[in-house]
RNA sequence: GCCGACGUAGCUCAAUGGUAGAGUACUUGACUGUGGAUCAAGUUGUUAUGGGUUCAAAUCCCAUCGUCGGUUCCA
């Protein structure tokens, strides 16, 4: 017989308390910053209408691998490409059931926002390149991918934390964005050092693998995918992958891309010749100096430069923003300046070993952003925090101790059911003061038992009332904090009372209780 | 998807073909209205699942499932 098990997704999880503060504690200090800047904040749904979200049909040849993707039960009518309604040859409406996708970031319902913001205008071809709207806006939310491999650290459901500012191609925007994701490094509590946002430009890179003759899309996408592994595995072994392929630790077989030998060396060249350039200006004088010259490079560093005068203005120098030029960011569809924060913090996991965090957020430009949708070019650019990342980062390497142990409610303990009423009357008064308070609902009401509850969720006070308590006009209150601090050196219970517990007079209760906390 | 390791109490882990154990957690008591520490007692298992070898399997073999590490892919 098929039964129930209670249990859950996989790559889903459930959050404590613990992290789920955590993760509005980077949600609240990155909003503040992003807002600050002039972001306004939007939210849209989870599901969407899978085309507007450039994900296709299941169906056609471009299934949509790694997505939440379903029909909708509801029958809609199907558009034509001027937005009317498609008709069959009796002239009835053609209905469907439409495939529905979760969002797999943030993005994507940004270009739809925009697109849709458009549409009347369009329809109208009032819409033209390089006139389009300036748009500003933050997000944040769950997103969902269908992945086959769930690394530690990587989810199926996960939040990000978005700003793009869409509908400008100024590369001050970009280096405004190195400010923002700095800002809010800061502002979550990463101190200088323990981060560093990374910045290159697609077009530079483009323009050094055409120099070299790798002069198509896909094998500027192939070899880029090798050279964005050079962190992990690299500099010799990326170099034999861009080669003959080479053997792993694990005994795999990788194969290579088969590039010339000439060509591997001048790539492994350029990486290893501005790895160790910490000023900007270095890499750019580099950069200009290595006489390779053509349309893209020239742009590239054109625009590094403005990037950099600009952060220089404001006096963010190499120790928050670095130029990196290995950077490349997997995504094929940014066009211009990427950027990345990367965690240098270090951690030990559960074995010991030393590990280190890495990217903890990423972005860049991306010219085409609503071309699905509109058919034009609107530059946009923006990055994102992976909140999930960043909670995991600041749990493990202990920045925020205090929110590890959130201080837990005022418990007032339940000695007697006729007294209920004043249980009440006395959390109602700590609450109008701004007092977390719990009055203890538990089935067993030994006192041991409810104090125990209260030391399980970190309280600093217990209030008790009962018959003696009624009969002197007073109430016992109980410093648990305090006696939480005397337990390890005191063995005596009788004296670890005396100092812990106290009666007050219950007109002067709640002035007490508030000087407490 | 591919290669490898691992799977024993709620959790962390022992037991090298011969009776399945410890720490921790939990429950109860010492303390009948008092957290922690201490002490005492108690509960906790189809050794992931299914099959095979053997007088005998947590242990050896095969399969399945799951976890971890590496690799591939990733809008």
């Amino acid at each position: 017989m098929r039964g129930i098990l209670p249990r859950k997704i996989k790559g889903f999880r459930d959050l404590g308390p613990e992290l789920t503060r955590v993760k509005w504690d980077i949600i609240h200090s990155a909003s503040q910053i992003y807002r600050n800047y002039g972001f306004e904040h939007w939210d849209t749904p989870v599901i969407e209408y899978a085309d507007c979200l450039g994900k296709y049909l299941p169906e056609s040849d471009s299934v949509a691998e790694g997505v939440y993707s379903f029909q909708n039960p509801e029958k809609e009518p199907v558009y034509q490409t001027d937005g009317k309604e498609l008709r069959d040859e009796n002239d009835h409406v053609v209905m469907e059931n439409h495939f529905l996708t979760l969002r797999y970031d943030l993005t994507a319902p940004l270009a739809r926002v925009y697109a849709e913001k458009l549409w009347a205008q369009f329809l109208r071809n009032q819409v033209q390149e390089n006139k389009t709207p300036l748009f500003r806006r933050y997000q944040y939310g769950p997103v969902y991918r269908f992945e086959h491999k769930l690394d530690p650290g990587r989810f199926r459901e996960f939040w990000q934390l978005d700003f793009d500012t869409v509908g400008s191609d100024d590369v001050s925007v970009d280096a405004e964005a190195c400010m923002i994701l700095s800002d809010a490094m800061e502002a979550l509590g990463l101190k200088r050092g323990d981060y560093l946002v990374k910045v290159n430009n697609r077009k530079l890179l483009k323009g050094f693998l055409y120099h070299l003759g790798i002069d198509t899309d896909e094998k500027e996408q192939t070899v880029l995918r090798v050279i964005d592994k050079v962190d992990k595995i690299g500099i010799q072994s990326m170099g034999e992958e861009l080669g003959e392929g080479r053997m792993d630790v694990s005994g795999a077989r990788i194969p290579g891309l088969g590039l010339d030998k000439t060509v591997i060396h001048q790539i492994m060249d350029f990486l290893q010749k501005f790895s160790d350039s910490e000023k900007r200006a270095h890499v750019l004088e580099a950069l200009e100096k290595s006489g390779i010259m053509n349309q893209y490079t020239q742009e590239g560093i054109q625009e590094l430069h403005r990037i950099d005068s600009t952060l220089k203005a404001i006096d963010f120098l190499e120790d928050r923003v670095i130029f990196s030029p290995s950077l490349v960011r997997g995504m094929g569809y940014y066009t211009g300046p990427v950027f990345e924060v990367e965690s240098t913090q270090t951690f030990k996991d559960e074995k010991g070993r030393e590990r280190r965090v890495g990217s903890i957020c990423g972005g860049g430009r991306y010219d085409n952003l609503v071309k699905n949708l509109l058919g034009i070019k609107v530059p946009a650019t923006g990055a994102s925090i992976g909140v999930d990342r960043l909670a995991e980062l600041l749990f493990l390497t202990n920045r925020l101790p205090s929110v590890t142990q959130p201080t837990g409610p005022v418990l007032v303990i339940v000695f007697d059911d006729e007294l209920m009423p004043e249980y009440q009357v006395i959390a109602r008064e700590l609450r109008n003061k701004g007092v977390n308070t719990e009055v203890f609902y538990g089935f067993q009401r030994g006192l041991k038992k409810q104090l125990a509850y209260a030391d399980q969720k970190n309280c600093p006070v217990a209030i008790m009332l009962g018959e003696d308590e009624l009969k002197k006009g007073v109430v016992t209150v109980r410093d648990l904090r305090l006696g939480k601090e005397m337990s390890s050196e005191i063995a005596n219970k009788d004296e670890w009372k005396k100092n812990a517990q106290f009666e007050v007079q219950r007109e002067l209760l709640i002035d007490k209780i508030v000087s407490m906390i």
